[in-house]
DNA sequence: GCATTTACCTAAAACGTTTAGGCAAATTAG
DNA sequence: CTAATTTGCCTAAACGTTTTAGGTAAATGC
């Protein structure tokens, strides 16, 4: 810390925080009441539209609550509600599908303003430490992993939980967002099937994620139904590009019948395009190419690379709505909603004619 | 919204959270100060260690609040200590960087845990309406840009606030971390002039930002002084790979004595790879390739791409710390400091004979 | 032996809300 | 015209902390 610090001058005088005066007397509800000639209690219910007040009074104490610049003290009105204001967001900090987070992430900090709620990020250490209270009023756990010992925490805590994707381990969430990621699988493959591919090969991680789990149970099924060959490689959930080129290579080499390749990881199919060169494959041609979760790389690589569009920051949002619904009472614990994902098809699946 | 839903049978009975009454009735200090018998002073006293209060009275409130499973409630603590124990992040919502601000997000994440505090997201829409309360107790703008309406308004709050980057709108942040990427990027151009190159280009975003104003100055400091010609094209700030393609291409059409390529947007050279290819370059032979901002797409890329590594996740930590000591007073407005970035060096600038 | 310090502890007052309950005046019912 | 209700407002009591201002013994200084 520090190795290198300078100050710059500045026009005001340097003053710290910690004791800094408030300036001004802070407006609260008492200065409005005052000024407004009104009971506090009357002033909050003006201000909030509850108990009983003449339209005439309520619009006095709206306009001098403007005048004043009053704006709420939270901390005094969750200790009142016994409610903190926020709500709290997990993920696993799988730096491969930071696309992915990134945009369920915004989505839920979207919908959770739009209820006038915070959204505090939790990651290993944060507010699950015993001696710490879990200063949010709810959970949203994105991808839950079986053996992440954090949402196992989270999970066990009275909190309503909503979680996308299911969890599979102990305890159950109070909501579920989830998509079938195993009917879209089966598109891709009907899809590649009737651009000739005959023996698709699938890239997918383990089962310590639902989806993961889902994917690779969609594949068996499928292939299980048509007597297809099962050609799969399996990878870490957090694999890299390095992993999944590996696990590309191996299948290349060991597969020559192969024809179409899957790759599960998100934008991991983009990273694969050097690998299938080198094995002197040509995407489009000889091998069909596509991906599980769709990226912006995926849709920029030369050729465009097929994949399933799960639409993260709708996700994102669509986990916090649920959880604020099993706060206000308007869903019941138990409920699972269904986010639709779809097929995005694009060159690396179009069979074209070997130039 | 709720366009497939369903609910599972659950063995508890549904409740609505909202009303939910408290199994147990909440275990306060008064509890622990009853069970220990001594008064809710002693007890926080005992529980803080601040006031004075014998070893052994500490012992056995400690004891008691531990066996009670005893947490403060941070509501009333901040109503009381006027603070929130909260602090905001406001981040571009640049999808094509996520990898870098998904690390420096969970970099601050957990210097603010460490501190023992939260950290909630900014972002346009939240927080920031006159109406609100900013729930925090302080800022840190991760690359604020000078068009950004919304950091503009951050900016003008009373809150302290670090950025990552210097600020070039209105108004001046209280702590500012920054990294030379100016002197960086001529490392790198001394780099690839060693290797051989005479003619580097550049593709940067405008100068919004100020990441991309150091860079772009540097080039030009560079170039200037060694008479070397200025070769750049503009994209923008959150530009995608295909307009950066776009950028490539037509540097590679228009300036064919081009021998070295240098992209500042985050992961940008990876996707250059085919248009380069396309062009009938060969990175590494006739063609060097560097980012100024390293990313893992760029570790395995292939051939590996040389890269500027900015370390974002300690880029994130430190803002949080430097926030951390305005807040106590330990640093006080005005501060800078600087954030060390390095190169690494990969196949992609080690030119090669061609095969 | 009296005044003073020290060590430990307590009572009470904040902090800024919301809410339960109450009391007049105004309105309606009978 | 009286009784019951409704309306409009207010008082007071929470919510769970931290902090301020003591208060009582024992220990110390002179």
């Amino acid at each position: 810390m520090g190795a290198d610090e300078r100050v710059t001058e500045r026009s005001q005088p340097a003053r710290a925080y910690d004791r800094a005066v408030p300036q001004d007397r802070q407006v609260t509800i008492i200065t409005v009441a005052e000024r407004a000639g009104v009971s506090k209690t009357t002033a909050s219910d003006a201000l909030r539209g509850s108990g009983r007040v003449s339209e005439e009074t309520r619009r006095l104490v709206v306009g001098v609550a403007e005048e004043l610049g009053y704006v709420p003290n939270d901390s005094a009105r969750h200790l009142r509600r016994a409610r903190t204001g926020a709500i709290g967001l997990h993920l696993p900090e799988v730096l491969p599908r930071s696309d992915y987070y990134m945009s369920f992430v915004f989505g839920a900090v979207q919908a959770a303003a739009d209820h006038g709620y915070d959204v505090t990020l939790l990651t290993s250490g944060t507010g699950v430490a015993p001696s710490r209270s879990p200063r949010v009023d709810g959970l949203v756990l994105g991808d839950p992993l079986a053996d992440d010992p954090v949402v196992d925490k989270l999970m066990g805590s009275a909190l309503p939980t909503v979680t996308c994707e299911r969890y599979s381990g102990p305890g159950e969430p109070d909501g579920v967002v989830w998509s079938d990621h195993g009917a879209a699988l089966q598109t891709l493959l009907g899809h590649l099937s009737d651009a000739g591919a005959r023996r698709p090969a699938l890239i997918v991680p383990g089962d310590e994620s639902d989806w993961a789990a889902s994917v690779h149970r969609a594949y068996r099924e499928w292939c299980g139904q048509r007597g297809v060959a099962l050609i799969t490689r399996s990878v870490p959930f957090d694999a890299n590009a390095d992993a999944t080129s590996a696990a590309a290579r191996s299948l290349l080499t060991d597969e020559p019948q192969l024809d179409a390749l899957v790759a599960a990881p998100t934008s991991a199919a983009a990273t694969l395009l050097p690998v299938i060169r080198e094995a002197g494959r040509r995407v489009g041609e000889d091998l069909l190419l596509a991906s599980c979760v769709d990226a912006p790389a995926l849709r920029f690589a030369d050729p465009a690379i097929t994949a399933i569009d799960v639409r993260p920051r709708e996700a994102g949002a669509a986990c916090a709505e649920l959880l604020f619904e099993l706060l206000t009472g308007s869903a019941v614990p138990g409920v699972e909603r269904i986010h639709p994902i779809e097929l995005n098809v694009r060159e690396s699946t179009q069979r074209r004619r070997a130039a």
